[in-house]
DNA sequence: GTCCATGTTCTTTA
DNA sequence: CTAAAGAACATGGA
């Protein structure tokens, strides 16, 4: 559910309240939400998830929380790092304790009269160790609101996928997923089933500043809400309102009334405007 | 019952 | 061998 502008909404309202304060107490209550817990040396016993995580949060205060892709990663004062990842239906709330705890509710952090609380029905997102020396980068391309044109280009250049099936793959472009890969291909007028290695150098550059310009724009109105997204204090994002093509399929194009279609790509619904997003490219040569 | 879902990873196919 | 396509994961809402 949760795509970059999401996981930054929900990383932003945590920061400052997080940052420097003690975690007294964890609870985790489904043990398989954590994930990459190191096997125990030989003669040691392997650590149950619960004590494990218990001993190494507990007691300790929060030096850093940012975001890395869909990653909201939290750095405690011993250089330990472990980074939250929300799926499809995953939520990251600050809640006062007391508060009733929602069903499907994986992971509780209690900071005095504050709870961070990890709730996801589908259990598809997840609490990843990373410690000391592994890599939160792992598995993940360039940032999309710093990479420059120049460097998508090089990329898509080596496939001939599917654009909309490229700008998907976390490899190559860390942070979209299926609501702005959509809109920022309508932006830039770029049919979703071109081939990535087939895009002009004019359609990356406009392709490179739609990806920010969409960014940058659900950032404003605090991400899309389609079901399941919420920010850290419950509420949904507003930027739903604002899309272009997401799920408006049979309805007019706002830019020029052409009906949106809908098709399936790489598995996944895909929306764009048959008449903006025209598979020639005209703009370019 | 059916289909669909903001994501990722493993397996199968080409 | 590698890239790409498909299936799987788990739950809930329409």
């Amino acid at each position: 559910m949760p795509e970059l502008p999401e996981v930054e909404t929900i990383a932003r309202a945590i920061r400052p309240i997080l940052i420097g304060r003690r975690i007294d107490a964890v609870l985790l209550n489904r043990s398989s939400v954590l994930k990459n817990v190191p096997r125990g040396t030989f003669l040691e016993k392997p650590l149950s998830h619960q004590i494990f995580l218990s001993q190494k949060l507990g007691g300790r205060h929060v030096a850093d929380i940012s975001r890395r892709a869909k990653r909201i990663v939290f750095t405690l004062d011993d250089g330990n790092r472990f980074y939250i990842h929300l799926g499809m239906s995953g939520r990251l709330t600050l809640e006062p304790t007391g508060v009733q705890v929602k069903r499907h509710t994986h992971f509780v952090a209690t900071f005095g009269q504050d709870e961070l609380r990890f709730t996801d029905p589908r259990r598809f997102g997840g609490i990843f160790w990373v410690g000391e020396t592994g890599q939160v980068d792992e598995g993940l391309g360039p940032e999309p609101l710093t990479m420059p044109a120049a460097e998508l280009a090089r990329r898509l250049a080596k496939t001939s996928r599917a654009i909309k099936n490229a700008l998907l793959d976390q490899s190559l472009i860390a942070g979209l997923g299926n609501i702005y890969v959509d809109e920022s291909l309508h932006e830039a007028n770029i049919h979703p089933l071109t081939p990535a290695n087939k895009l002009s150098r004019v359609q990356v550059s406009s392709l490179t500043r739609s990806i920010k310009r969409v960014l940058d724009r659900a950032l404003e109105h605090r991400g899309s809400t389609l079901r399941d997204y919420r920010d850290a204090r419950g509420k949904p994002g507003n930027f739903q309102n604002l899309h272009q093509v997401y799920q408006r399929s049979g309805k007019p194009c706002l830019k020029c009334k052409t009906v949106i279609e809908r098709i399936i790509v790489g598995g996944r619904s895909t929306h764009f405007c048959p008449s903006c997003q025209a598979k020639r490219d005209v703009s370019a040569k």
